[in-house]
DNA sequence: CAAAATTACTTTAAGCATAAAATAATTGGA
DNA sequence: TCCAATTATTTTATGCTTAAAGTAATTTTG
């Protein structure tokens, strides 16, 4: 009876998902020392924390500046959440913020002069810590890799919309 | 000049750093995809925190119970965020916490029988949650992402101790 | 043994994050 | 036109998270 159970794989899917749990565990594992790696050296460095980074990061890509709703749509983040975080880069210098004169409802941000030049030296330093964390990767395996989470990112996506739409 | 730059790559290190950022972005983003999913689903079916769930999942594994510096350690986060959450999983009845007979600096915490019920309810679904979400990838895929992740984390270690120890 | 160092945990202050409710401006019909 | 629906943002309440400072118990050491 065992051996026919472990036979009827036919049924689409078996019922051990030790395997997916274990990679998922690990995915979080990369994740959480990439970025916790990234967070200290921020700080250190730059005295910037990731949120604002990960917000200048998208101003630097729109010289025209972004409405609070695209930062948010790009950020994955809460509506919220971008308010307090632009307020306190408006505190500091780096964001530029002002109502738009076509629609009163909509704030449009841009990275102050100061803030993209010190961004931009953020921006350079951090791209050589990545390259660093993953310097024991082959070219071969970070097209792999790639295509891998290419494709994890796809299923991902279907589970999340086959649950709501 | 350019040929000859381009071919000078007996220099250990390419200046072209794109790729590794660009894996780091697709890597955070399955990431925080999946988590998303799983905060959203914890929380609807089971009105409980992913934090929470993880720290119950630590003390599921650990029938005799933990210290709060073991589970901090193990959950890679910092001594007083433990305090907080395990002074909430208290309140709900979750976890038991007492002091150490034999060192009274230490608590030791355990899930209660009610939690681990509730634990096991959640936990059975959620692995079922993630399998489904990795459901695109065949065995292979999910076999080689393995791989490529368990060499990731060993490259990630090596940068991070190598600044610091 | 007593002072100093270490260890375990808690508290504090600040920031990040969310969902849900509130506010304000605009748009789309009847 | 006017008012209902929609859209953009802010506010509120709650919880997670950290670093740094504080407290208390134990261990080390002179």
């Amino acid at each position: 009876m065992t051996i026919l159970d472990s036979e009827t794989k036919a049924t689409e899917h078996s019922d051990d998902h030790g395997d997916e749990l274990r990679l998922w565990l690990r995915l979080l594992t990369c994740t959480t020392l990439i970025e916790g790696e990234v967070r200290s050296r921020l700080r250190e460095r730059f005295d910037v924390t990731l949120p604002r980074f990960d917000l200048m990061a998208q101003l630097d890509k729109a010289p025209d500046g972004m409405t609070l709703s695209d930062v948010s749509k790009r950020m994955m983040v809460s509506n919220g959440n971008i308010t307090g975080l632009v307020e306190r880069l408006v505190q500091s210098g780096h964001v530029d913020r002002r109502t738009s004169e076509v629609d009163r409802r909509v704030q449009v941000i841009r990275l102050t002069k100061s803030g993209r030049v010190e961004f931009r030296k953020m921006a350079a330093e951090h791209e050589i810590w990545i390259a660093e964390m993953f310097s024991d990767l082959g070219e071969k395996d970070v097209r792999e890799l790639m295509r891998l989470l290419g494709k994890t990112k796809l299923s991902v996506r279907k589970a999340a919309d086959g649950r709501v739409g």
